[in-house]
DNA sequence: CTGGGTGCAAATAGTTTGCACTCCT
DNA sequence: AGGAGTGCAAACTATTTGCACCCAG
């Protein structure tokens, strides 16, 4: 099933609307190879509004199909994501972004909470250096 | 020593001048009791430009004085920092920021970044949730 | 005395909001 | 039909920059 198929699915039973500014938002995601910037995706659709894209960026997000993916430099860029929790592979050369998850960190993450007596509601973690196929190249 | 003292001293060991926007920047950061944006740190210095206070704030980062935390709307806070790599637990009801450090983490996110043959640079975590404090408050 | 540092104002970047209008469902 | 969604422009928040002036070393 396609991004676009199962989003429209998604849209539909949490009582959003499919509408042609959405669909377009979503066909740019889908497009595009690696991570953007909502600037970047507002250049690729002239058609529709600032406001719109923002709006429905933050609808992507709540629904999990893009993430937030934050720079070492405090900058941000998006991704079609996998959905669910994980982890964010950094690279500083190509830009790509690959997601990762670890049951045994995420068990380490809780118990370093626990151990301060910290009640974790969610946590974040993102790895920065550069990616294998940036390191076979050099 | 006093972190003042120590960053005079260290400033001067890195060719930085101590000046007295910088030396009323670094009085307001240390006598903040917990993390703080850069703009009330303009509204507690009055006297000091907006663009120095920023400036500074740079400087200190560099210098590992203060730390920059990532709140989980996306929104960044300051604080002073005790230096070195830790993580961040962060209490969404009292604002306070807490540092910790744990090795077992450390060389676990590092497991997983030789895993994808990721040349670990960087990374950073942070845990959200509440602190004990407020915990036991309610 | 001289270059790093500063203040100010303007510029830039990123994001949100008010409001009249549109169009899915 | 009716309210969710949209476009636009203006407002906002956060941060940077150009430049003339200043002062710590």
């Amino acid at each position: 099933m396609t991004t676009i198929e199962e989003t429209t699915r998604r849209l539909g039973t949490v009582g959003h609307r499919l509408t042609g500014p959405r669909r377009a938002v979503l066909d740019a995601v889908d497009a595009a190879r690696g991570p953007f910037t909502v600037e970047e995706l507002c250049e690729a659709l002239p058609a529709v509004g600032r406001a719109t894209v923002f709006r429905t960026m933050k609808l992507l997000q709540e629904l999990e199909i893009v993430c937030r993916v934050p720079l070492e430099d405090g900058s941000v860029r998006y991704q079609l994501s996998h959905g669910g929790h994980h982890h964010h592979l950094i690279c500083g050369e190509c830009g790509t972004v690959s997601e990762f998850n670890d049951p045994k960190l995420d068990g380490l993450i809780h118990e370093n909470a626990v151990s301060q007596r910290f009640r974790l509601a969610s946590h974040s973690l993102e790895l920065y250096g550069r990616c294998a196929a940036c390191l076979s190249r050099s």
